[in-house]
DNA sequence: GAAGTTTATAAGGTTGTCCTAATAATATAG
DNA sequence: CTATATTATTAGGACAACCTTATAAACTTC
């Protein structure tokens, strides 16, 4: 079984679909190129390579899943990412919101071995600075159990968990709002006509839209969870 | 003034003949090849894409040196390959002798952001591991006056100042035989026919190859330096 | 200065990753 | 069920970086 040897673009082809996909099962290609920044045909090709060697499958119309082979594989790139986030804020003293551009460059340039050291110097977090959990070595994702701040419902509590997917704007966005992981909400209300979430999030409100709000997740204080009527 | 936004390729390539050019002025094409592991034509190839962007000068049938911009290109990335082999050994407590081959992996995938904050990090080294200097922030490579063991006379003494250029084959013959930086040597004498040279270094007495001698710098004792005689 | 070596260039190809534009297939909503 | 959306595919290219083979030019040495 040979280790490494994948392209630059494969992991992050990889890495993007898992990222998508733990809100829904199947990715659509053409969210998937969104977030690469590629084109819907360019995607669909490298989807079919990637099919071939056994990583993802696809169903057409419908979109993406990894194969276990290509989560294994995605949980690495994963971990390598986030470890550098957490050097790179906890030792570098780098900004939050900047260190996840900066891991994902560095994502592709570590050998296992340098991951490995990284991991034990760093006394093996559990999560990035971000608040994601950190896969294991070989390619295991913890699982959690937060929601999605949109999922809340009016009056509801929590701890903000995590900022999940990221990106350089969305962070940037809430780093100059100070909304951050172990920042605790309550869900005030939703404005008609798909409009804001008002949030009360530390001592401040936000009104955040929807968009947004699908990219907080939340570890809501005790009560019973009702996914399905939400 | 762009900063970044240079291929892997390029800056292997700058990189290269940055390291090469200091035991002559002008590198030839065919060891640059070599030393990158690609043909000679491709290797012209790219020399001329680089002297298009004014980053190197060629004289045809001698060889390549950088220009100034150029030069600066190469000690940025030189840089970085050396802050990281400081951290991969310090912090990360990896082997000495595989750390060159993790830092060329990360030299091409770093910010200048996270360049210079691993620099304070690490509290500004003046070497990498392997004794190499590291060059400023803004491009300059430091001076230095030590010569290849293979100039030294029989009786000489000095110390191992640096190994370069850097290869994972010579680190790894050097580390399994405890030469490196620090240590001590004394010429005793060079075997007839290009033979190999008779060196103490700490206790022990090595025959070591020329071409190996090449690559081991020494600061001598005080004492009068003919370069020319030699 | 001719012979042989080194260096350079020219011609033609491959691979990976990306593109646009046009068309075809399917899904979804009125 | 048809119209509109989305998704997929096909065709034709571009580009960087590599390759081999073959030829040409320049250097070096005797």
């Amino acid at each position: 079984m040979k280790n490494e040897a994948f392209s630059e673009s494969i992991e992050m082809y990889l890495k993007t679909v898992s990222e998508l996909a733990d809100s829904e099962d199947l990715v659509p290609i053409s969210a998937l190129a969104e977030r690469l920044g590629v084109s819907t045909v360019s995607a669909t090709e490298m989807v079919h390579r990637l099919k071939k060697q056994d990583l993802l499958e696809h169903l057409p119309y419908k979109g993406v899943s990894l194969t276990v082979h290509g989560g294994r594989r995605a949980c690495r790139v994963i971990r390598r990412h986030r470890l550098w986030e957490r050097f790179l804020v906890d030792y570098l003293g780098l900004p939050w919101e900047k260190v996840h551009d900066y891991a994902c460059r560095l994502e592709h340039a570590t050998d296992t071995a340098v991951t490995e050291a990284l991991a034990i110097f760093l006394d093996n977090p559990r999560t990035c600075p971000h608040g994601n959990p950190i896969p294991s070595p070989d390619g295991e994702m913890p699982d959690i159990s937060d929601i999605p701040l949109i999922q809340m419902q009016p009056g509801d509590r929590g701890i903000i968990s995590r900022i999940h997917p990221e990106s350089i704007l969305l962070l940037d966005y809430l780093a100059g709002r100070d909304i951050r992981p172990d920042q605790p909400v309550e869900f005030e209300e939703i404005a008609p006509f798909n409009g804001p979430l008002m949030v009360k999030i530390g001592e401040q409100t936000h009104a955040l839209g929807q968009e947004i709000a699908a990219h907080i997740f939340v570890n809501c204080e005790d009560e019973v969870r009702n996914d399905e009527i939400a």
